[in-house]
DNA sequence: ATGGGGGCCTGCCGGC
DNA sequence: TGCCGGCAGGCCCCCA
Protein backbone atom coordinates (compact mmCIF):
# COMPACT_ATOMS: atom_id res chain seq x y z
CA UNK A 1 0.00 0.00 0.00
CA UNK A 2 2.30 2.87 1.17
CA UNK A 3 4.98 4.34 -1.18
CA UNK A 4 7.20 6.98 -0.14
CA UNK A 5 4.86 9.88 0.73
CA UNK A 6 2.59 7.53 2.52
CA UNK A 7 5.44 6.29 4.96
CA UNK A 8 6.75 9.61 5.56
CA UNK A 9 3.53 10.77 6.62
CA UNK A 10 3.31 7.88 9.11
CA UNK A 11 6.84 8.75 10.06
CA UNK A 12 5.48 12.50 10.79
CA UNK A 13 3.10 11.66 12.73
CA UNK A 14 4.81 9.31 14.88
CA UNK A 15 7.37 11.38 16.11
CA UNK A 16 5.45 13.90 18.62
CA UNK A 17 4.20 10.47 19.97
CA UNK A 18 7.33 8.77 20.14
CA UNK A 19 10.68 10.61 20.21
CA UNK A 20 12.50 11.20 23.40
CA UNK A 21 9.81 8.76 25.14
CA UNK A 22 10.29 5.13 26.74
CA UNK A 23 8.73 1.99 25.56
CA UNK A 24 6.93 1.29 29.07
CA UNK A 25 5.61 -1.92 27.34
CA UNK A 26 5.40 -3.82 24.02
CA UNK A 27 2.78 -6.22 23.04
CA UNK A 28 3.36 -8.62 20.23
CA UNK A 29 -0.20 -11.06 19.02
CA UNK A 30 1.38 -12.91 16.55
CA UNK A 31 4.70 -14.52 15.95
CA UNK A 32 5.45 -12.71 12.44
CA UNK A 33 4.13 -10.74 9.71
CA UNK A 34 6.12 -11.51 6.33
CA UNK A 35 8.90 -12.86 8.58
CA UNK A 36 9.03 -13.97 11.57
CA UNK A 37 9.55 -11.27 14.57
CA UNK A 38 13.03 -11.26 15.87
CA UNK A 39 13.57 -12.85 19.04
CA UNK A 40 12.26 -11.84 21.97
CA UNK A 41 11.41 -8.22 20.30
CA UNK A 42 8.67 -7.40 22.82
CA UNK A 43 11.17 -7.72 25.58
CA UNK A 44 14.33 -5.95 23.91
CA UNK A 45 12.07 -3.17 23.22
CA UNK A 46 10.38 -2.38 26.64
CA UNK A 47 12.45 0.04 28.47
CA UNK A 48 14.00 1.08 25.50
CA UNK A 49 13.80 5.02 24.84
CA UNK A 50 13.37 6.45 21.02
CA UNK A 51 16.40 8.58 20.08
CA UNK A 52 15.33 8.98 16.47
CA UNK A 53 12.30 8.37 13.77
CA UNK A 54 13.72 8.44 10.63
CA UNK A 55 13.04 6.77 7.03
CA UNK A 56 14.70 5.13 4.14
CA UNK A 57 12.75 4.62 1.04
CA UNK A 58 9.52 2.57 2.27
CA UNK A 59 11.27 1.81 5.79
CA UNK A 60 10.77 3.24 9.20
CA UNK A 61 13.28 3.16 11.06
CA UNK A 62 12.92 3.78 14.52
CA UNK A 63 16.60 4.61 17.03
CA UNK A 64 16.61 3.25 20.02
CA UNK A 65 18.92 4.34 23.08
CA UNK A 66 19.91 0.37 23.20
CA UNK A 67 21.78 0.98 19.91
CA UNK A 68 18.97 -1.19 18.06
CA UNK A 69 16.88 0.37 15.47
CA UNK A 70 13.47 -1.43 15.15
CA UNK A 71 12.85 -1.54 10.98
CA UNK A 72 8.97 -1.17 10.43
CA UNK A 73 7.99 -2.12 6.57
CA UNK A 74 4.16 -1.72 6.36
CA UNK A 75 3.71 -3.83 3.31
CA UNK A 76 0.04 -3.68 1.30
CA UNK A 77 -1.99 -2.84 3.85
CA UNK A 78 0.07 -1.92 7.27
CA UNK A 79 -0.65 1.02 9.13
CA UNK A 80 0.64 2.59 12.29
CA UNK A 81 -2.11 4.51 14.69
CA UNK A 82 -1.82 6.17 17.37
CA UNK A 83 -4.22 6.24 20.21
CA UNK A 84 -4.58 7.52 23.72
CA UNK A 85 -2.73 11.29 23.10
CA UNK A 86 -5.91 13.89 24.29
CA UNK A 87 -4.34 15.55 21.02
CA UNK A 88 -6.63 17.84 19.09
CA UNK A 89 -6.83 14.85 16.77
CA UNK A 90 -10.73 15.02 15.76
CA UNK A 91 -10.48 11.25 14.53
CA UNK A 92 -9.45 9.42 17.59
CA UNK A 93 -8.19 5.59 17.11
CA UNK A 94 -9.98 3.00 18.41
CA UNK A 95 -8.72 1.80 21.98
CA UNK A 96 -10.36 -1.44 21.48
CA UNK A 97 -8.47 -3.66 19.80
CA UNK A 98 -8.90 -4.38 16.52
CA UNK A 99 -8.76 -7.54 13.54
CA UNK A 100 -5.28 -7.95 12.59
CA UNK A 101 -3.60 -5.14 15.43
CA UNK A 102 0.01 -7.03 15.76
CA UNK A 103 1.86 -5.47 18.29
CA UNK A 104 1.34 -2.53 20.30
CA UNK A 105 3.65 -0.38 22.26
CA UNK A 106 2.75 2.07 24.93
CA UNK A 107 4.69 5.41 25.39
CA UNK A 108 5.81 6.84 28.27
CA UNK A 109 3.88 10.10 26.72
CA UNK A 110 0.74 8.09 27.50
CA UNK A 111 0.33 7.39 23.57
CA UNK A 112 -0.24 3.71 22.33
CA UNK A 113 1.02 2.60 18.85
CA UNK A 114 -0.50 0.07 17.58
CA UNK A 115 0.79 -1.87 13.98
CA UNK A 116 -2.36 -3.07 12.15
CA UNK A 117 -1.89 -5.28 9.08
CA UNK A 118 -4.54 -7.07 7.59
CA UNK A 119 -2.55 -8.34 4.48
CA UNK A 120 0.68 -9.23 6.60
CA UNK A 121 2.99 -8.53 3.99
CA UNK A 122 4.67 -6.01 6.63
CA UNK A 123 7.56 -6.73 8.33
CA UNK A 124 9.38 -5.96 11.66
CA UNK A 125 13.07 -6.05 12.62
CA UNK A 126 15.66 -5.41 14.98
CA UNK A 127 19.50 -4.21 14.03
CA UNK A 128 22.25 -2.93 15.65
CA UNK A 129 21.66 1.10 14.57
CA UNK A 130 25.49 1.40 13.25
CA UNK A 131 24.91 -1.06 11.30
CA UNK A 132 21.62 -0.45 9.30
CA UNK A 133 22.80 -0.58 5.76
CA UNK A 134 23.65 -3.91 6.08
CA UNK A 135 20.57 -4.79 6.89
CA UNK A 136 19.67 -7.72 4.04
CA UNK A 137 16.45 -5.07 2.83
CA UNK A 138 18.17 -1.96 2.90
CA UNK A 139 21.89 -2.52 1.56
CA UNK A 140 21.07 -2.76 -1.95
CA UNK A 141 18.06 0.07 -2.39
CA UNK A 142 18.81 3.01 -4.46
CA UNK A 143 19.04 6.74 -3.93
CA UNK A 144 16.45 8.47 -2.06
CA UNK A 145 14.27 10.27 -4.58
CA UNK A 146 14.12 13.32 -2.87
CA UNK A 147 17.87 13.13 -1.90
CA UNK A 148 20.83 14.85 -3.41
CA UNK A 149 22.19 11.59 -4.77
CA UNK A 150 19.33 11.44 -6.89
CA UNK A 151 19.88 13.35 -10.25
CA UNK A 152 19.96 12.92 -14.09
CA UNK A 153 23.09 11.53 -14.32
CA UNK A 154 23.07 8.68 -11.33
CA UNK A 155 19.45 7.88 -13.43
CA UNK A 156 20.73 7.51 -16.79
CA UNK A 157 23.49 5.62 -15.57
CA UNK A 158 21.03 3.06 -13.87
CA UNK A 159 18.56 3.17 -17.26
CA UNK A 160 21.61 2.60 -19.42
CA UNK A 161 21.56 -0.27 -21.15
CA UNK A 162 18.57 -2.04 -19.94
CA UNK A 163 15.95 -3.60 -21.78
CA UNK A 164 13.00 -3.27 -19.45
CA UNK A 165 10.22 -1.05 -19.90
CA UNK A 166 10.65 1.77 -17.69
CA UNK A 167 7.87 1.51 -15.89
CA UNK A 168 9.36 -1.73 -14.83
CA UNK A 169 12.91 0.05 -13.88
CA UNK A 170 11.29 2.66 -11.38
CA UNK A 171 9.84 -0.02 -9.51
CA UNK A 172 12.81 -1.81 -9.15
CA UNK A 173 14.36 0.18 -5.82
CA UNK A 174 17.61 -0.91 -6.62
CA UNK A 175 17.51 2.10 -9.31
CA UNK A 176 15.48 4.67 -7.00
CA UNK A 177 14.10 4.09 -3.47
CA UNK A 178 10.47 4.70 -2.23
CA UNK A 179 8.31 4.70 -5.60
CA UNK A 180 5.16 2.29 -6.08
CA UNK A 181 2.96 1.52 -8.29
CA UNK A 182 0.67 4.81 -8.29
CA UNK A 183 3.66 7.74 -7.98
CA UNK A 184 5.78 5.94 -11.06
CA UNK A 185 2.50 5.98 -13.02
CA UNK A 186 2.03 9.92 -11.89
CA UNK A 187 5.58 10.43 -12.51
CA UNK A 188 5.68 8.88 -15.73
CA UNK A 189 2.68 11.13 -16.66
CA UNK A 190 4.01 14.11 -15.54
CA UNK A 191 7.22 13.74 -17.66
CA UNK A 192 5.67 12.85 -21.00
CA UNK A 193 7.17 9.29 -21.12
CA UNK A 194 5.26 6.15 -22.54
CA UNK A 195 5.31 3.63 -19.61
CA UNK A 196 6.43 0.88 -21.77
CA UNK A 197 9.71 2.35 -23.53
CA UNK A 198 13.02 0.73 -22.97
CA UNK A 199 14.79 2.33 -19.97
CA UNK A 200 18.08 2.37 -22.27
CA UNK A 201 16.29 3.91 -24.90
CA UNK A 202 14.79 7.39 -23.05
CA UNK A 203 16.71 10.65 -24.27
CA UNK A 204 18.69 13.06 -21.93
CA UNK A 205 16.23 15.89 -21.67
CA UNK A 206 13.39 12.86 -20.88
CA UNK A 207 15.61 11.43 -18.03
CA UNK A 208 15.90 15.17 -17.02
CA UNK A 209 12.37 15.75 -17.20
CA UNK A 210 11.50 12.01 -15.29
CA UNK A 211 13.71 13.27 -12.27
CA UNK A 212 11.96 16.95 -11.72
CA UNK A 213 8.33 14.56 -12.59
CA UNK A 214 9.30 11.96 -9.88
CA UNK A 215 10.76 14.88 -7.24
CA UNK A 216 7.37 17.12 -7.65
CA UNK A 217 4.88 13.97 -7.23
CA UNK A 218 6.76 12.87 -4.39
CA UNK A 219 6.68 16.49 -2.70
CA UNK A 220 3.12 17.22 -3.61
CA UNK A 221 1.62 13.51 -1.89
CA UNK A 222 3.70 14.33 1.17
CA UNK A 223 2.91 18.35 1.39
CA UNK A 224 -0.90 16.58 0.95
CA UNK A 225 -0.34 13.82 3.98
CA UNK A 226 0.02 11.45 1.63
CA UNK A 227 -2.59 9.48 -0.73
CA UNK A 228 -5.39 6.90 0.32
CA UNK A 229 -7.43 4.09 -1.68
CA UNK A 230 -8.81 1.90 0.39
CA UNK A 231 -7.15 1.14 3.15
CA UNK A 232 -4.63 4.07 4.03
CA UNK A 233 -4.55 6.13 6.83
CA UNK A 234 -2.42 8.19 8.64
CA UNK A 235 -1.64 8.01 12.14
CA UNK A 236 -4.57 9.42 13.41
CA UNK A 237 -6.63 7.15 10.95
CA UNK A 238 -7.36 10.35 8.70
CA UNK A 239 -7.05 9.60 5.33
CA UNK A 240 -4.54 11.39 2.98
CA UNK A 241 -5.92 13.81 0.24
CA UNK A 242 -3.57 13.23 -2.60
CA UNK A 243 -5.54 10.57 -4.12
CA UNK A 244 -7.39 13.69 -5.44
CA UNK A 245 -3.94 14.81 -7.37
CA UNK A 246 -4.07 11.77 -9.44
CA UNK A 247 -3.45 12.90 -13.09
CA UNK A 248 -3.69 9.18 -14.36
CA UNK A 249 -3.78 6.29 -11.97
CA UNK A 250 -7.06 4.97 -11.46
CA UNK A 251 -8.42 7.05 -14.30
CA UNK A 252 -8.90 4.29 -16.98
CA UNK A 253 -11.31 5.58 -19.49
CA UNK A 254 -11.38 9.12 -18.30
CA UNK A 255 -10.40 12.43 -20.24
CA UNK A 256 -6.87 13.20 -19.85
CA UNK A 257 -6.37 16.46 -17.86
CA UNK A 258 -3.94 18.32 -20.34
CA UNK A 259 -5.62 21.49 -21.14
CA UNK A 260 -6.67 20.67 -25.00
CA UNK A 261 -5.55 16.45 -25.13
CA UNK A 262 -8.83 14.72 -26.91
CA UNK A 263 -7.50 11.27 -25.28
CA UNK A 264 -8.26 9.36 -22.78
CA UNK A 265 -6.08 7.66 -19.72
CA UNK A 266 -5.70 4.15 -20.78
CA UNK A 267 -4.87 0.97 -18.16
CA UNK A 268 -2.93 -2.20 -19.34
CA UNK A 269 -1.40 -4.71 -17.39
CA UNK A 270 2.42 -5.10 -17.25
CA UNK A 271 4.11 -7.98 -15.05
CA UNK A 272 0.96 -8.25 -13.02
CA UNK A 273 0.42 -4.83 -12.79
CA UNK A 274 -2.00 -2.22 -13.79
CA UNK A 275 -0.46 0.65 -15.55
CA UNK A 276 -2.07 3.38 -16.60
CA UNK A 277 -1.20 6.11 -19.07
CA UNK A 278 -2.22 8.89 -21.66
CA UNK A 279 -1.54 7.49 -25.40
CA UNK A 280 -1.02 11.46 -26.49
CA UNK A 281 0.74 12.56 -23.98
CA UNK A 282 3.27 9.94 -23.22
CA UNK A 283 4.50 8.71 -26.67
C1' DA B 1 22.21 -11.38 -16.26
C1' DT B 2 17.80 -9.85 -16.67
C1' DG B 3 12.96 -9.87 -17.10
C1' DG B 4 8.55 -11.96 -16.12
C1' DG B 5 5.50 -14.31 -13.32
C1' DG B 6 3.92 -16.60 -9.02
C1' DG B 7 3.11 -16.44 -4.25
C1' DC B 8 2.33 -14.52 0.20
C1' DC B 9 -2.57 -12.82 2.88
C1' DT B 10 -7.08 -10.57 3.63
C1' DG B 11 -10.64 -7.29 2.39
C1' DC B 12 -13.54 -5.01 -0.68
C1' DC B 13 -16.12 -4.11 -4.71
C1' DG B 14 -18.84 -5.08 -8.69
C1' DG B 15 -21.57 -8.21 -11.17
C1' DC B 16 -24.77 -11.80 -11.50
C1' DT C 1 -29.35 -10.10 -0.28
C1' DG C 2 -25.59 -13.31 -1.17
C1' DC C 3 -21.92 -15.42 -3.34
C1' DC C 4 -17.86 -15.38 -6.32
C1' DG C 5 -14.29 -13.73 -9.02
C1' DG C 6 -11.12 -10.18 -9.61
C1' DC C 7 -8.24 -6.89 -7.88
C1' DA C 8 -5.24 -4.19 -4.52
C1' DG C 9 -0.26 0.48 -3.00
C1' DG C 10 5.18 -4.51 -1.92
C1' DC C 11 8.64 -7.52 -2.27
C1' DC C 12 11.18 -11.99 -2.60
C1' DC C 13 12.19 -15.91 -5.23
C1' DC C 14 12.30 -18.98 -9.00
C1' DC C 15 12.40 -19.92 -13.76
C1' DA C 16 13.38 -19.13 -18.58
Amino acid sequence: MPELPEVETVRRGLSPAMLEQHILAAETRRDGLRFPFPVNMAARLTGSRVTAIGRRAKYLLVGLDSAQTLIVHLGMSGRMLVSGLPTASFVAASTVPQKHDHVVLTMSGGARITFNDARRFGMMDLWPSADLSRHPLLASLGPEPLGNDFNAPALASALAGRQTPVKAALLDQTVVAGLGNIYVCEALFRAGIDPRQKSGSIPPDRIDALVQAIRSVLAEAIEAGGSSLRDHRQTNGELGYFQHGFAVYGREGEPCLTPGCPATILRIVRAGRSTFFCPDCQA
